[in-house]
DNA sequence: AGCACGCCGACT
DNA sequence: GTCGGCGTGCTC
């Protein structure tokens, strides 16, 4: 018998296929009509079996013509997916061109029954069905307190900072792209802002990129707003705690949270914060389809709900300087005075040419410039160097002719693992010949070194100085104060309590010199990241650079000039009309196949179709000067900036319209791929 | 994707 | 006469 009020269930069905992406109606029986709450998990009989679902909203009617099945049962009556998140997931997938249950699946976290049952705030000890429990009224959470007006403290150091803190104080949703003063105090500063939005009666979400950011934030948000104020989410908690400290901020109990990517969809009550920090790292990209970016999730988030937005790291990308550009957000940053203050001083070592052409230099990679700095700076505390690379020489040329070895067999990477090794293929594992392919020479050098090697050189060079690595799978977390060389791998930099005396940043040209259309961004972001834990110029940090400092990205480091430097990537991509100036589409697979779904669909005014190239087949094994295996092509769709949702929408329907006829050949869309060249 | 219904060959 | 081939088509 159905329910007597609000019969109707509208389901997000759990099934993978893009044409049945939409909302489909069952009905409640009248013994499940109390569980049956908007929000909650339910299984359903579709198309002949039991499948998953999300009851979206009970209604009193149907559209459907045909006949309703009934819900067949209610799993839980918690309502994990909030009107919010089923809101976002949909907008989501439409941006994306994926489907709702694809977001779905990244939004809502496995249940875990007995946490359910036994976590605090559940219903009655005696196990009966919880009923109607209202989420908030008078939920147990702590009683508001008053709060104390949130102290500037370091957002003192920018002009718009106080007033920043007092908007998102008041309710109101100002939005910043943030260019955090060099130094250990970002953490706090954006504790301070959750803690603002906290003071305001509202919630806040932090995102980071991994966890030792998330540590230091956790810290931070500890000491601002005291024990059990908020939550951490974080990829190795096990499943449990995981869904525990997830079910703390549905049911409204803690309201300020952060995480690592995963917490972009957090169901954070009366959201009237969003922080991403350093979104330029690339762990903020999601590797699952429909693969949103935090920075886009939070942003429309914000956008959404009303919520103030900050996105904040030392460096900026294309992307921040767009939200500034288009007048979305405002830029937030200190004064040059105040900057110079804080920055360490940057200067470009090597001279350039010199170094490019000069043997001895180039294998040393050390010229006197950065060794008397080290020497120096290690006589008051650590030194840091970043080494682009791991690993002991990652690449090898030919003494000779200078010619990049490479596997004979499969053309992949050679390189020494150790000392006394012999060169091996990174890709197949093979040896390496003697001999060089182009010349016949035998002699190698080093043409990238990487942590390992770079460790045992400048053991070398500082006799009686501990040396410390952190790269890879063993990563520090902090440094002891005294004077030790510390080598690490960009994003491995250690926290050094009171700052670095010096860093020395080597083999920069290998940083500059990838093919990719955001090397230069990255550079100076991985730049950045470590020279803002040297202590400042004025208390006698210093930064040596190898670059050429000619450059723009080398500049931009030396003047601690990050927001110049992202309008000038934005200027670039602007004129080579890629993104964030446009959206752009990347289409993958058989080349007939992407040519008929190019051909049925019904593309916005203005899409511009590039290609085809032809993509390596995944994985490394490709014969040295072979074709491509297979006829794997990639294409590339542009539209004008708001024609984006239009474009991912118009490609989905056609290839859904594909799959829904049972058609060969497999496509991937993304959008906006982090990479594109 | 499953699992239907639906129209043409070899079997008890 | 029936059982069954898997070719379109739908999934509340």
């Amino acid at each position: 018998m159905p329910a007597a009020s609000l019969p109707v269930a509208r389901v997000a069905v759990d099934v993978p296929l893009p044409h049945l992406d939409r909302l489909f109606d069952y009905l409640v029986p009248e013994t499940m009509s109390a569980d049956a709450v908007p929000g909650c998990r339910v299984r359903v009989r579709f198309s002949g079996r039991l499948v998953g679902g999300f009851l979206v909203e009970r209604a009193a009617v149907t559209e459907h013509a045909g006949r309703l099945a009934f819900v067949e049962r209610v799993v839980s009556a918690e309502p994990v997916l909030t009107s919010e998140i089923a809101g976002l997931a949909r907008a989501v997938a439409d941006r994306y061109g994926g489907t709702m249950a694809d977001v779905l699946r990244l939004a809502v976290p496995p249940r875990h029954a007995a946490t359910e049952a036994n976590a605090l705030g559940a219903t009655a000890p005696d196990g009966t069905a919880p009923d109607g429990t209202a989420p908030d009224g008078t939920a147990p959470g702590p009683a508001r307190a008053p709060e104390p007006e949130p102290e500037p403290g370091p957002w003192a150091r920018y002009p718009a900072g106080p007033s920043f803190l007092a908007a998102v104080r008041d309710g109101r949703a100002p939005r910043a792209v943030w260019s955090a003063l060099p130094g250990p105090d970002w953490p706090d500063e954006v504790a301070i802002a959750a803690a603002a939005a906290a003071a305001g009666g509202r919630g806040a979400l932090i995102v980071v990129p991994d966890a030792r950011d998330l540590d230091r934030v956790d810290a931070a948000l500890t000491a601002r707003l005291g024990r059990g104020r908020h939550v951490s989410l974080a990829a190795q908690l096990g499943p449990a705690e995981r869904y525990r400290r997830w079910l703390a901020v549905l049911r409204g109990r803690v309201s300020v949270v952060a995480g690592t990517r995963s917490a972009m969809f957090a169901p954070v009550a009366r959201l009237g914060l969003v922080v991403i920090w350093d979104d330029g790292d690339d762990l903020h990209a999601e590797p699952r389809a429909p693969y949103p970016h935090a920075r886009d999730v939070l942003m429309l988030r914000a956008h959404r709900c009303g919520a103030a937005a900050l996105l904040g790291g030392f460096a900026r990308t294309a992307e921040g300087a767009h939200l500034v550009a288009t007048g979305w957000a405002r830029a937030l940053a200190a004064d040059r005075p105040t900057v110079r203050q804080h920055a360490p001083v940057v200067r470009p070592a090597g001279e350039d040419a010199e170094l490019a052409r000069d043997e001895a230099a180039r294998t040393a990679r050390m010229p006197g410039l950065a060794l008397r700095t080290a020497h120096d700076a290690l006589a008051v505390g650590p030194v840091l160097f970043q080494v682009p690379r791991r690993g002991y020489l990652a690449a090898l040329a030919c003494q000779h002719c200078g010619t990049r070895v490479r596997c004979v067999s499969c053309a992949g990477p050679v390189a020494l693992a150790g000392p006394g090794q012999p060169p091996r293929c990174g890709w197949c594992g093979a040896r390496a010949g003697p001999a060089c392919a182009s010349c016949g020479g035998t002699g190698l050098r080093a043409l990238v070194t990487g942590a390992r090697r770079t460790a045992e050189e400048l053991g070398r060079a500082f006799p009686g100085i501990q040396v410390l690595t952190s790269s890879g799978a063993s990563v520090l977390g902090t440094v002891p104060a005294g004077p030790a060389i510390v080598i690490a791998t960009p994003g491995a930099e250690p926290l050094a309590p009171g700052g670095y005396a010096a860093a020395v940043l080597l083999d920069s040209w290998a940083l500059l010199g990838r093919p990719s259309l955001r090397a230069a961004e990255e550079a100076v972001r991985r730049w950045m990241n470590a020279a803002a834990l040297v202590r400042s110029g004025p208390a006698g940090g210093s930064v040596i650079l190898m670059a050429d400092p000619a450059l723009a990205a080398v500049q931009a480091l030396i003047r601690w000039d990050p927001a110049t430097h992202a309008e000038r990537e934005l200027a670039e991509r602007t004129e080579l009309a890629f993104p964030p100036a446009v959206r752009m589409a990347a289409l993958t697979g058989p080349a007939d196949v992407i040519g008929e779904v190019l051909g049925s669909a019904s593309l916005p005014a203005g899409a511009q179709v590039l290609g085809p190239v032809a993509v390596q087949p995944p994985g490394p094994a490709v014969q040295a000067g072979a074709q491509p295996a297979d006829d794997t092509v990639r294409f590339l769709v542009r539209v004008p900036y708001p024609a984006g949702t239009a474009l991912a929408v118009a490609l989905r329907a056609a290839l859904a319209e594909r799959t829904a006829r049972k058609e060969p050949g497999s496509v991937r869309l993304q959008l906006d791929p982090a990479e594109l060249i």
